[in-house]
RNA sequence: GGAGGGGUUGGGGAGCGGUCAAACCCAGCAGACUGUAAAUCUGCCGCCUCGUGCUUCGGAGGUUCGAAUCCUCCCCCCUCCA
């Protein structure tokens, strides 16, 4: 018992309440742990795995984990998406994203543990009489405790109805399911809290609820996200997922290691020590993106990820495996920053007038600075743009 | 329904008849440096046929030698009153 809590306390936020797991686990038989996802962003990040992570721990301590797909819940739209009206999902969308969804999360997640469930299955069911009845579970100032809510309604900012709806239709789904654990990120307290309530106005006993915190983004401030394009998708390749590591600051770097590492307190307390007496944290950084990538993709990718990085850029060399591109040609030969252009390298020759101009842009390892420089018909060169950006390309 | 405020280049946010491709900050990109794609410094940061070139400031017209800046209509957002 006292391992299975520390195993469930990690990278933990809060945990409303403890007395109360205890009692559940007690029992014996495995829980019922739910957690609820939006149908409408199916590309994961290492941001929701830390909510991921979370559940595999449960998973392996043998407790059954219910994936609920909230597509009747993104019907309703998502209170903290502002002003944006939210086109609603086809059944095929739905469809679509879930089964990218499943994708994903079996990197981390066992199939044969994991039950995926979509909340439109109980909640069409409910009808309008069922709707107002669980309306009239909960209190509008209770609703209004929320902080979001709180603030807006404050500042006479408008909070639409149905938004006030999606916290009961969450709730709902654990009345559903007789969750007896619920996880979410910091920024779902409220809802799950709600999830409690509601349970015990059904007559369930109430769940369990977790949260965990929000992983920094590569930035090492703002949260992880797909809008502020600080994130590391979990299906992106191993070369990038390092180089991404790699740039995030040392002190972030702790960071993830406790919230996104298998790793045991006892060796990431190790590594600190290392690093205390003098080791590279370039080095530690290495061990952690090695990690990151042997779970998403293998331990061979992980290394050859590793041994790209120090060929490109401590020792400068150009990669082995460089795109080849065709580009055919009308005249005999092609203006530089027009090639790079079509090519698809850069995105307009204004673009890439400024980079030659800058010294950025290199033909076979030569610096070209001429912006008016002229490329043959029928050479095949490998170009580079700044440091990472590679192409061969062959001009017919 | 009525009264105001506002929509500017990725985001924030100046400008309010010419000197505006449009201050400044952030993000981004490049170069230098380094322990890394950290930090720091420097430069760039609409498009092209690279020129006293072209197209931009919610949309459409208009005034003017000249408009992001003034006028008219329209669209959208916000606040207050009902």
């Amino acid at each position: 018992m006292k391992e299975e809590l520390k195993l469930i306390h990690r990278g933990s936020d809060e945990l409303i309440n403890e007395k109360e797991l205890v009692e559940k686990l007690k029992e014996g038989s495995p829980l019922n742990v739910k957690v609820g996802f939006d149908p409408t962003a199916p590309d994961l990040h290492l941001g929701h795995t830390v909510l991921i992570n979370k559940m595999k721990h449960y998973e392996d301590l043998g407790h059954k984990i219910i994936f609920v797909i909230g597509d009747f819940t993104g019907m309703i739209g998502d209170p903290s998406g502002k002003n944006k009206t939210r086109p609603p999902l086809t059944k095929e969308e739905v469809l679509k994203n879930a089964e990218t969804y499943k994708k994903q999360v079996f990197k981390i997640l066992d199939p044969k543990k994991t039950e995926i469930r979509f909340n439109s299955e109980w909640c069409s069911a409910l009808g309008a009489e069922g709707f107002i009845e669980l309306a009239s579970q909960y209190n509008l100032a209770r609703m209004l405790e929320r902080d979001d809510f709180n603030k807006r309604y404050k500042s006479n900012q408008s909070i639409s109805i149905h938004e006030l709806l999606y916290p009961l239709v969450q709730a709902y789904d654990s009345v559903y399911l007789k969750a007896d654990v619920e996880l979410g990120g910091t920024d779902q307290k409220f809802n799950l809290l709600v999830g409690r309530e509601i349970q015990k106005s059904y007559g369930i006993d109430p769940q369990v609820i977790q949260t965990v915190p929000i992983l920094e983004g590569l930035d090492g401030v703002k949260k992880m996200s797909k809008s502020l394009d600080n994130y590391i998708g979990i299906d992106e390749e191993p070369n990038d997922m390092f180089g991404k590591v790699m740039s995030i600051s040392d002190e972030l770097m702790w960071r993830w290691f406790d919230l996104l590492s298998f790793k045991s307190d006892k060796e990431i307390k190790q590594l600190k020590t290392s690093q205390e007496k003098g080791a590279n944290p370039r080095d530690i950084k290495i061990e952690l993106a090695k990690e990151i990538i042997a779970r998403f993709h293998d331990g061979v990718a992980a290394d050859s990820a590793h041994s790209n990085f120090v060929n490109q850029f401590q020792k400068k060399q150009t990669p082995d495996d460089i795109e080849e591109v065709k580009l055919t040609i009308a005249s005999s030969s092609i203006a530089l920053p027009n090639l790079l252009k079509d090519s698809g390298m850069l995105k307009s020759t204004s673009e890439a007038m400024r980079l030659i101009k800058q010294g950025a842009v290199k033909i076979d390892e030569q610096k070209i600075e001429d912006p008016k420089f002229q490329v043959e018909k029928g050479t095949n060169q490998t170009y580079q743009v700044g440091k990472r950006n590679f192409k061969k390309i062959n001009v017919t």
